[in-house]
DNA sequence: TATTGTTATACTCTATAACTATA
DNA sequence: TATAGTTATAGAGTATAACAATA
């Protein structure tokens, strides 16, 4: 039995003790999950997150500044407009010029997007259950949510 | 005051009613926020989040496959050989055949691998004692770290 | 046939710098 | 001089398919 060769000695049980602590690990792995569940929840849709994020925000605050809506979500501006050309190519939203600053972006939900977007919300409700049942229910959840937004806020 | 063009009548107050409850979003931002206090915490060092984590397994489970190891971390095998090669180029892990499956390389830390770690340690824990402060102490870190293996385990 | 490690590749996400048009 | 949107680009992260060596 050469010592410098372990393989077959070690087995399937792993030792994780201070990885599994981590916030960061635990985050990773986390995220990639509920991310690669909302992808497949909404493959038919072909809508991603931002997607689904931005036609949430401007639903309830039309007229935004392009800026004001990528910097509410997290995403830098020049990474913005590509999201908001593919949505615009939909047809789902509308850039409209400021009319007292002609450098800003007014962002609006059309009707299309609108209606759309209320079709999409019950596949997003099926993918949020799915997250909170593993969760454990809502109280969980609400808990959940309010300890990462001390991380961000 | 043309009803086309709100841009100016909004403000700065957006709605975030919906999307603030959403566990993937919340997860996205917390994760970003996380990741990014990771890499500037270890500029100095070259060192990304899955090789601190290959360093920190290996040196509680010396000899693993390349597989097992990946697979721990939720990392495709595929994509696990550059992370290797960079670790095995720095004289931080070896790869040794194993003589009972000439298909599988266990992976070791070398000697030179532990003392580095040795270092990174309270590197890493700087980094996650700031963490943990914004969550608002290790009771709600432990919280958090239990709500967030509810999903991925 | 099946599995381990590997290569190649593509697509997404994120970051940075520079350009334009306006202010 | 500064700002909003845009373009271009580069770097990671992730996913899939296929291959060689071995079982």
């Amino acid at each position: 039995m050469p010592k410098d060769d372990m393989c077959e000695t070690v087995g399937p049980v792993i030792d994780f003790s201070d990885m599994a602590d981590a916030v960061g690990y635990a985050l990773r792995r986390a995220q990639l999950y509920v991310y690669q569940d909302f992808i497949e929840t909404f493959s038919a849709e072909g809508i991603r997150p931002p997607d689904f994020a931005v036609l949430m925000v401007l639903s309830r605050n039309p007229g935004l500044k392009q800026s004001e809506v990528a910097e509410a979500l997290g995403i830098q501006r020049a990474n913005f407009v590509a999201i908001i050309d593919g949505l615009e190519g939909r047809k789902l939203v509308e850039r409209r010029k400021s009319e007292t600053d002609r450098r800003v972006q007014c962002l609006f939900i059309t009707n299309a997007g609108l209606a759309y977007l209320d079709t999409l919300k019950p596949i997003w409700q099926s993918h949020e259950d799915r997250v909170v049942a593993r969760l454990g229910g809502p109280e969980s959840r609400d808990h959940l949510v309010n300890l990462l937004g001390r991380l961000y806020d």
